[in-house]
RNA sequence: GCCCGUGUAGCUCAGUUGGCCAGAGCAGGCGCCUUGUAAGCGUCAGGUCGUCGGUUCGAAUCCGACCUCGGGCUCCA
């Protein structure tokens, strides 16, 4: 047996080391910045911790701190040390999971006595968890049988049902329990890999304390998660946190409230919103600027009503599937009805009136259509998550071997109709063949090869949810990201088989027999509700100029500007802005100020030179200040913000 | 629905050993000021202190129930 090592890097180059050479020796051999920056290396695929001895012939690659994985060491390991401090300072807890999550970390825990975290334990565990950064304490991986780490965690009933399970996520695979040790009081089930010590952890904050279930299992204990967020450094630790007060500042229930868009009376009810004059006139802009789109795109237009039978809903399989997402039913004149749901059973019965040819494929049906969806008191949140849900939604009805185009073309129009809101970070999910499905596996290979088609014509980088799909179908769920690189998901596209064949929908092919149409359903805005508040925050409540509901400000210097100022605001709304004029009873610079406040885009200024000489002061939303523009100038300037953007 | 937190004027917030008529700023009405690029001055009006019940001589304040909203769990547009 040689008494060195050899390994590859990722570059390909190969480095020799004395046998018994660690992560860490491979580090600090490549550089002292390495081995700083290092947190773990991944040996021939799999993560493991630095101090590890290597074996011969690897490929090794460092973790650094500075990628996504290195993060998430740094986070499970600072979940590991706030459940040292827990669990030092309240004798008799138990804790349950830890994992790294999205730009953080949390640890879940049942106190003695159910009592629960207040915001001073908050400050109390804090300081205990930098006491123990401080220590510097190693972590050491060490490996137990089954039986041994049920012995370990005697008192610790969730580690042991981690155990039993056998659940290799959590540290426990094929018979052998790992876990990592920080001191002789604390040692914690885990796969790892973790930080060498916690002296390298230390740019966290905890964040807040919340309910969650044991599984996320609601009939199972509900125990305390303490959220947390942790980085690498304390600049990236300083700017996650100004971006976090940036989205709060964006927060749309907060906007909505200063602009006077919409609010949500609760004498109405939880997650049905009302939306006034400016909010209206907002939603109005964006749904008459989808309409145009979709009447270009070739969608016909149809309006169906809010309620139906309970007899349709059992047809289209959504009294099966989908009752717990229903309103209650009403009884009137001996039948039953229900709200609707989804748009589709009545776009169904639409394609169904008459008898189709293949010469009318696709058929392409539009409704803005209200459904109502039963969410839990506990879920409703803003605009994103109502009860009154308005989808921009379609069916397309098509023959097998449109699929393909169709779906291209659609995900392109999806896409042309997002970036005109200045969404232009697009990501998909092509979600697969669930294990429990309808209908035959080679419709859904063909249905799911269709949609990555797409994908791949349209240039979005997807992932493959393997098994996410719809029980009846594939989907493509599209995801943007707004102006602070925020993820949110928007349109979804689905091909059906399912329903077509539930209401035997039929059209007579070219060879004259009659064939099952595909359908695509497929919303785009999502909810208009929902994409509303994403705008407002996207957009920060300063709207382009096409969609503010006021779009210039014309104010008078001096009361005697009056009259000019006037015959400005009217030259203005003859060729269609919106525009308004506040007299001057307060002083200018007041009345500019509640302008900015109102995210006005365009402030007009006219005093003794702009009544001389037909002039304007234009004071932009974002821009410097510019004296003596002439009116038609302006005019000019703002041609095509006018209106929404038009398409080619 | 469950856990935690919250609720005082349209908005943001003061108001604890329980004690005279519950306060401020902003917003709103009225008046003065006649204003050149982000807060001129004065004055008036506005509150069943979330709701209901309890304790007390006395409750915004203490107790209970319910409701709203917020953060989570779960789900999803």
């Amino acid at each position: 047996m040689a008494d060195s090592i050899t390994l590859t890097l990722p570059d390909g180059s190969q480095r020799a080391l004395p046998l018994g050479s660690t992560g860490a020796t491979l580090a600090a051999s490549i550089g002292s910045g390495l081995a700083r920056a290092a947190v773990a290396v991944v040996v021939d695929g799999a993560e493991t911790d630095l101090t590890a001895p290597l074996p011969d012939g690897a490929a090794v690659a460092v973790v650094t701190t500075d990628t996504e994985d290195g993060r998430h060491i740094l986070r499970h390991s600072t979940a590991h040390v706030l459940a040292q401090a827990v669990l030092d300072l309240f004798p008799g807890a138990k804790f349950a999971i830890g994992p790294p999550i999205e730009n953080g970390f949390y640890y879940d825990f049942e106190l003695p006595d159910a009592t629960t975290f207040s915001e001073d334990d908050l400050v109390r565990i804090d300081t205990r968890m930098r006491a123990i950064i401080k220590a510097d304490q190693p972590f050491i991986r060490e490996e137990h049988t089954q039986g041994e780490g049920i012995e370990l965690f005697a008192d610790q009933p969730y580690k042991r049902e981690i155990i039993e399970r056998v659940d290799a996520a959590e540290g426990a695979v094929g018979g052998v329990v790992s876990a990592h040790r920080n001191s002789e009081h604390f040692v914690d089930l885990c796969r790892g890999p973790h930080v060498p010590s916690t002296g390298r952890l230390g740019h966290f904050k905890l964040q807040k304390v919340a309910g969650a279930y044991w599984r996320g299992d609601e009939n199972r204990p509900m125990l305390q998660r303490i959220y947390g967020t942790a980085w690498e450094s304390k600049a990236a630790l300083e700017a996650h946190l100004t971006m976090l007060e940036e989205a709060e500042k964006r927060d749309h229930r907060r906007l909505g409230l200063e602009l006077d868009l919409f609010h949500f009376p609760p004498e109405i009810g939880g997650g049905l919103p009302v939306f006034h004059p400016k909010g209206g006139l907002i939603r109005k802009l964006m749904e008459d600027y989808s309409r145009a789109e979709h009447q270009r795109a070739g969608y016909e237009f149809v309006y169906t009503p809010h309620l139906a039978r309970s007899t349709l809903f059992e047809k289209s399989g959504h009294l099966d599937w989908y009752a717990d997402g229903m309103y209650p039913p009403m009884e009137m004149e001996g039948a039953t009805y229900y709200p609707k749901p989804m748009n589709c059973p009545m776009h169904i019965l639409i394609y169904q009136s008459r008898q189709r040819s293949y010469r009318e494929l696709p058929l392409r049906l539009f409704e803005f259509g209200t459904v109502y969806r039963f969410e839990r008191s506990g879920v409703l949140h803003g605009l994103t998550r109502v009860r009154g849900i308005t989808q921009d939604d379609s069916h397309i009805f098509c023959a097998r071997d449109q699929l393909a185009d169709e779906l291209a073309s659609l995900l392109q129009f999806v896409m042309k109709v997002l970036r005109t809101f200045g969404l232009t970070d697009f990501e998909a999910e092509l979600a697969t063949r669930p294990e429990k499905f309808v209908g035959v596996a080679e419709e859904w290979d063909q249905a799911t090869a269709a949609l990555a088609d797409a994908l791949e014509r349209a240039g979005i980088p997807y992932v493959v949810a393997e098994g996410e799909g719809a029980f009846y179908a594939p989907k493509i769920d599209v995801h943007v990201r707004d102006a602070i690189g925020r993820r949110w998901q928007m349109s979804t596209l689905q091909v059906d088989f399912q329903l077509p064949q539930l209401f035997d929908l039929e059209y007579t092919s070219a060879e004259n027999v009659r064939e099952r149409p595909y359908m695509i359903h497929r919303a785009l805005f999502g909810s208009v509700e929902r994409f509303f508040g994403i705008l407002t925050e996207h957009y920060a409540g300063a709207f382009p100029t096409w969609l503010s509901p006021v779009q210039v400000r014309v104010l008078a210097v001096r009361d005697d500007h009056e009259d000019y100022a006037a015959s400005v605001v009217e030259r203005l709304a003859a060729v269609g802005l919106r525009v308004d004029r506040i007299e001057a009873d307060d002083k200018l610079g007041n009345r500019i100020r509640r302008a900015k406040l109102e995210k006005i885009p365009w402030v007009l200024v006219v005093g003794d030179d702009d009544v001389a000489g037909d002039t304007v002061g234009v004071n932009g939303r974002e821009g410097d200040v510019e004296r003596g523009v002439p009116v038609a100038a302006f005019i000019e300037r703002m041609g095509d913000q006018t209106a929404a953007p038009v398409s080619p």
